[in-house]
DNA sequence: TTGTTTCCCATGCTGTCCCATGCTATCCCA
DNA sequence: TGGGATAGCATGGGACAGCATGGGAAACAA
């Protein structure tokens, strides 16, 4: 049952495919460098990472060169001539930063990048779909017990939805 | 309509790739010089630098030979016979000036544009997509809080675009 | 001349690239 | 099902290109 379970899930999913999944732990090594993981970076385009500081969480969003396009599709509910609009695609179109990626996955952050997300110690790296965030593996199991939290909250209404086909079953 | 304007966003970024993007330090060295990041002047042509004294901000905008034609493209929304439009024309043009780049990367700056984007102290470059901009560190500070505080102001409707493929399978 | 600007030389350094080594996870075959 | 072979990964570190920075000399303006 979890296979077939894990497939729809994956498929459900993948309506925009999520290219970038998982967790993976990481640090910066003592040149500051750290290592993208494998995965995500067979996904990157290039041998280059476009990286941009979260607007409210200390947290890096990564991605290849459709990161700009992701973070400013989030504006498209904004009016087109608002003020705030015009000043959020300013500083998504010039926030984001190139970095290459070395031959063995490395990757040096610039301090203004380690400063925003606090990086120091045990990091992480999550998938986010389209594209990745890294920050501390401290701030990123805070929010995944926030998620749980939030899972066990609405347990009833998610599970009703997660597994319909045992629902079916077993009223029929 | 909302998917008119995404998929505007999304050319304009596309369309043509964003070639200065990211934020780097700067400040003026003891003869008036300034340092061009050397991210920023690879993509400049002929080791030349165009510079703008920007309408309403205490900033430089900055570019190569593009830069007046991106300024003029600025004015297509207003009327073809208005004197405001010539006005404008006139301004751009006349008020473009071409810098020159020696070959450690350094240009330096007028007085009068010195004097308009107040440079002293930290500055720095922030990329705008087709061209970039130089003011002092404090100044792009702001405006960078300023984007960040509207982002909260508008945190739903961000959010509720940021995962699109989750809203349609919801809304499905 | 005197002051200012432009160009270019010189030096030390930092970041980038890449090599090398040992390890680990995976695959395949007995 | 166990174990060996192998490809890919983790990690350290060396070498060098390019960068930061200071400053001298020539060109130019006042």
């Amino acid at each position: 049952m979890n296979a077939a379970t894990d497939n729809q899930a994956l498929q459900g999913a993948s309506a925009s495919p999520a290219r970038f999944t998982g967790r993976y732990a990481g640090k910066l090594d003592a040149k500051g460098r750290i290592v993208v993981p494998p995965e995500f970076r067979q996904r990157l385009t290039n041998g280059e990472v476009f990286v941009f500081q979260h607007f409210d969480e200390p947290l890096l969003q990564c991605g290849d060169d459709q990161l700009v396009h992701d973070l400013l599709s989030m504006l498209g509910g904004l009016d087109e001539f608002d003020d705030d609009r015009a000043i959020l695609e300013e500083e998504i179109t010039g926030g984001v930063m190139r970095l290459g990626v070395d031959d063995t996955g490395r990757t040096s952050l610039p301090k203004a990048l380690r400063d925003h997300a606090a990086l120091e110690g045990p990091l992480g790296f999550a998938g986010r779909g389209q594209h990745f965030v890294l920050g501390t593996a401290a701030y990123l199991d805070s929010r995944r017990d926030a998620a749980r939290a939030a899972a066990a909250k609405h347990r009833e209404t998610l599970r009703a939805r997660m597994l319909p086909s045992v629902r079916s079953r077993r009223s029929s």
